[in-house]
RNA sequence: GCGAAAGUGGCGGAAUUGGUAGACGCGCAAGAUUCAGGAUCUUGUGGCCACAAGCCGUGGGGGUUCGAGUCCCCCCUUUCGCACCA
């Protein structure tokens, strides 16, 4: 080292972000800095955050997500790394068209406006962003393979159409989106009529196949709170499907996770919505149950999944037989029963089921112990408190009587299969994942209807089926497309006759669960990646975002890449190998940002007045970074302060200098202890305290200049590596004074 | 109701494995600079106490230990998740 200090280039004396982080910018752009490319020879690692919705201005949000996983991608190729950290828009969806529809421009238009903007707002972040790879789900270059790949799990029996109910206001006559279902009782935002569910033929993909895969975490570093979102969306519960039957003979089979309460069963209850309610319901009972059905039809499944709500049913007049004991018990239906859920139908035993036990006391209904947990029994369990629901030994139940606790389900589960009167079985609450969308602006699912045929897959060389442009906006709630004048009328593929295409397009859930791969190659034609990028890059090293897609967006993702490995089209069964979620950034007034409650902080605003370094540092500052927390316009000051401390350290004059061996030796100790604390902590997205230990290095070096050492050897070291440290942070000042120090 | 996590200054938060609690920053106070304000710099800043000494102090209560923010038990509070899933 040179302990004489350089003659220093003439340059700006003060710190002005706004000058130096353009120009930085510029020169990175220029360069190609970050534009990744493979290389077998180095350590490859595929950077992803999650990629933004283009609704046309970048907020705060969308800062704290990426800018901490900008610096820890730096961080790593700093370290060597083959960094890769790409960027795209997820651009089909409901806004664009609600903007459509009330403002008259097209969703097309008002999309790719605002990805412009964005685009210029994410250049100011100062990421490590290869653009070169940006791919944009709306466009036709990218929705083509959305479309293949629903036409690969179309092939391997993964997609599949079925009827499904739908909120349909009997008054316009239409189904709605969700979004257009309001208040309490459900009613439509147009008319306020009360809605209805209506069966509609809709297309699905078998997710529930996936149901067990999707529970093995092993070969992921997630959060435990996402892992347990999804292991408690999927649901799963293992027990028995028995089947019972009417007197007529119609089979009704139930689902149980306690077979060895079979005997216990006193009575019968169907979701109101049950296919056989019909056909066991007397001439009698007709009138009320009609009454019981239409009015649990209208209610929605909050209302009805209520835990506390008094649970209500009605007789059907009909009675099944129990096959265990030959025993005659009546059918009820109530709407504490879910047809969404196992069969729709459940064996009612009130001694050991806290909700039977409730509904039976209601209607009094018979109440039959078969387990005896060790608590004092009443005889006919008309004086019970209330369900017992723990294992004990199996009593009045036939040839099981006695059997054990512990023993119970499995030697239940046995004698059942052995006399074929129902298997062990496994239930989830994971249901096949719904993809149609009665919307325009979102890809046209790949299929058309044949009436000769069925439906049929459109031809892969003639992918992509394009949306057409010239579309009318009426207000129906259906798909635009079905009300276009030539665009669904087509040859059937296969027999040549006139055909309609699927006017419904697919849930933009499908587009963003594969983006990742589209970025390897955005503009590859033979197929959805260039192999080569794949094999390389895939899968996803490091995947940041927020927990809020826990039960959709990364369920979605994780199935998509298992049902490729399944179809061999990836050599791996999971996209991304670790998870780290960031937490929500408050208003200054700790509440959610919000336009109405005007604390919404913009992030132009701030770079505008701090530069961008210091946005991205005091983000990375002010809270654990997965826990988030209120906006602090002082904090900000703070960290502004330091970067131009840092400033200021690297560019003024050092004062006279003193010799200290004991100094310098401190000095080192402190930078070596900073070096091992920053990178541990970066290792673990402990930004906060990344930026302390920064901090804590900084003071000691200011401190050490005014003792003297400012020209000593470890002075220099000291300063060059708090530069190198601070890189990934904010990279527009470190590359600033590095050039400043003539490196 | 069930399950999980967490409670540390006025605030955001630090404290590898049980070893000087409160790093770093905000705020606040005093001083310097300034016509003033702002900005900047210096110093101080857990509580009690005029200061020092000292004592107290990591939600509350008990315990283990030479030593507890950290480990164990009970209670309180908050947050999150699940919530008729048969």
């Amino acid at each position: 080292m040179d302990p004489q200090p350089k003659p220093r280039p003439e340059r700006a004396e003060r710190y002005r972000p706004q000058e130096i982080e353009p120009r930085w910018q510029r020169r990175w752009a220029d360069d190609r800095l970050y534009e990744a490319s493979i290389d077998p020879a180095r350590k490859k690692m595929y950077c992803l955050t999650m990629l933004p919705y283009p609704s046309g201005d970048l907020h705060i949000g969308h800062w704290y997500a990426m800018t901490p996983s900008d610096a820890r991608a730096r961080f790593k190729r700093m370290q060597g790394a083959n960094v890769m950290f790409p960027i795209g828009f997820d651009a089909f969806g409901l806004p664009a068209e609600n903007a459509a529809i009330k403002r008259n421009v097209h969703p097309k238009e008002w999309t790719y406006h605002n990805i412009q903007a964005m685009r210029r707002q994410l250049r100011t972040m100062g990421a490590m962003w290869d653009w070169r790879r940006e791919a944009v789900s709306s466009d036709p270059e990218y929705y083509r393979w959305t479309q293949w790949f629903f036409l690969k799990l179309w092939e391997h029996g993964l997609a599949y159409r079925k009827e499904a109910p739908v909120d349909f206001c009997p008054s316009c006559n239409t189904t709605l989106a969700r979004e257009q279902v309001q208040g309490d009782d459900r009613h439509c935002e147009r008319c306020d009529t009360p809605v209805i569910k209506k069966r509609l033929a809709q297309w699905f993909f078998r997710i529930t196949n996936f149901a067990d895969a999707l529970l093995d975490f092993s070969k992921i570093d997630w959060p435990e709170r996402v892992r347990t979102l999804q292991t408690n969306w999927i649901g799963r519960s293992e027990g028995a499907e028995v089947v019972f039957k009417t007197e007529a003979g119609h089979p009704i089979p139930i689902f149980t996770t306690r077979p060895d309460t079979l005997w216990g069963a006193t009575f019968m209850v169907l979701a109101p919505e049950h296919p056989l309610v019909e056909k066991v319901t007397s001439a009698e009972q007709r009138a009320a149950v009609s009454e019981y059905v239409e009015q649990t039809l209208r209610q929605s499944d909050i209302q009805r999944e209520a835990a506390d709500k008094e649970k209500t049913g009605v007789w059907t007049g009909g009675y099944a037989i129990n096959p265990v004991n030959q025993e005659r018990i009546p059918i009820w239906i109530a709407d504490y029963v879910l047809m969404t859920y196992g069969t729709g139908a459940i064996m009612a035993v009130p001694a050991h089921d806290q909700r039977d036990f409730e509904f039976a006391r209601r209607y009094a209904l018979t109440v039959r112990p078969v387990i005896d947990t060790g608590e004092p029994l009443v005889g006919d369990g008309a004086a019970m408190p209330a369900a017992t629901v723990e294992r004990g030994t199996m009593i009045d139940s036939g040839p099981l009587t006695g059997t054990p606790g512990e023993q119970a389900i499995a030697r239940t589960v046995a004698w059942i299969e052995q006399n074929a009167l129902g298997k062990r079985a496994v239930s989830y609450r994971l249901h096949d994942w719904l993809i149609s969308r009665q919307r325009y602006w979102g890809a046209p699912i790949p299929m058309i209807h044949c009436a000769m045929c069925g439906p049929q897959p459109v031809p892969e060389p003639t992918l992509p089926v394009l949306l057409p442009d010239d579309i009318e906006w009426r207000p129906t709630g259906e798909s635009p497309l079905k009300y276009h004048p030539t665009w669904k009328y087509v040859a059937c593929p296969s027999c040549g006759g006139g055909a309609e295409r699927e006017t419904d397009t697919m849930d933009t859930f499908m587009c963003s669960s594969w983006y990742h791969y589209r970025y390897l190659s955005p503009h590859w034609n033979d197929g959805p990646w260039d192999p080569r990028e794949l094999e390389y890059w895939t899968p996803v090293d490091i995947y940041t975002g927020g927990i809020e897609h826990a039960t959709m967006h990364l369920i979605y993702t994780r199935f998509f890449t298992k049902a490729l490995h399944r179809m061999g089209l990836v050599p791996f069964d999971e996209p991304m190998l670790q998870l780290r979620n960031q937490g929500t950034i408050l208003g200054e007034d700790s509440e959610k940002m919000s336009k109405s409650r005007g604390n919404v902080v913009a992030p132009d605003k701030l770079v505008a007045a701090y530069g961008a370094d210091a946005v991205r540092a005091y983000l990375m500052f002010f809270a654990r970074w997965e826990q988030g927390g209120p906006w602090s316009s002082t904090g900000i000051e703070g960290v502004s302060r330091w970067l131009q401390r840092v400033w200021s350290l690297v560019v003024d004059e050092a004062p006279a200098a003193t010799a200290s061996p004991e100094g310098e030796r401190a000095l080192r100790r402190r930078l070596h202890q900073t070096i091992q604390r920053v990178t541990r902590d970066f290792e673990g997205f402990e930004f906060n305290t990344v930026i302390s230990s920064l901090m804590e290095l900084t003071n000691a070096l200011i401190a050490a200049r005014s003792a003297g050492l400012g020209t000593s050897a470890a002075f220099v070291e000291g300063v060059e590596a708090l530069l190198l440290m601070t890189a990934p942070v904010a990279p527009h000042l470190a590359e600033e004074l590095w050039a400043f120090q003539g490196k």
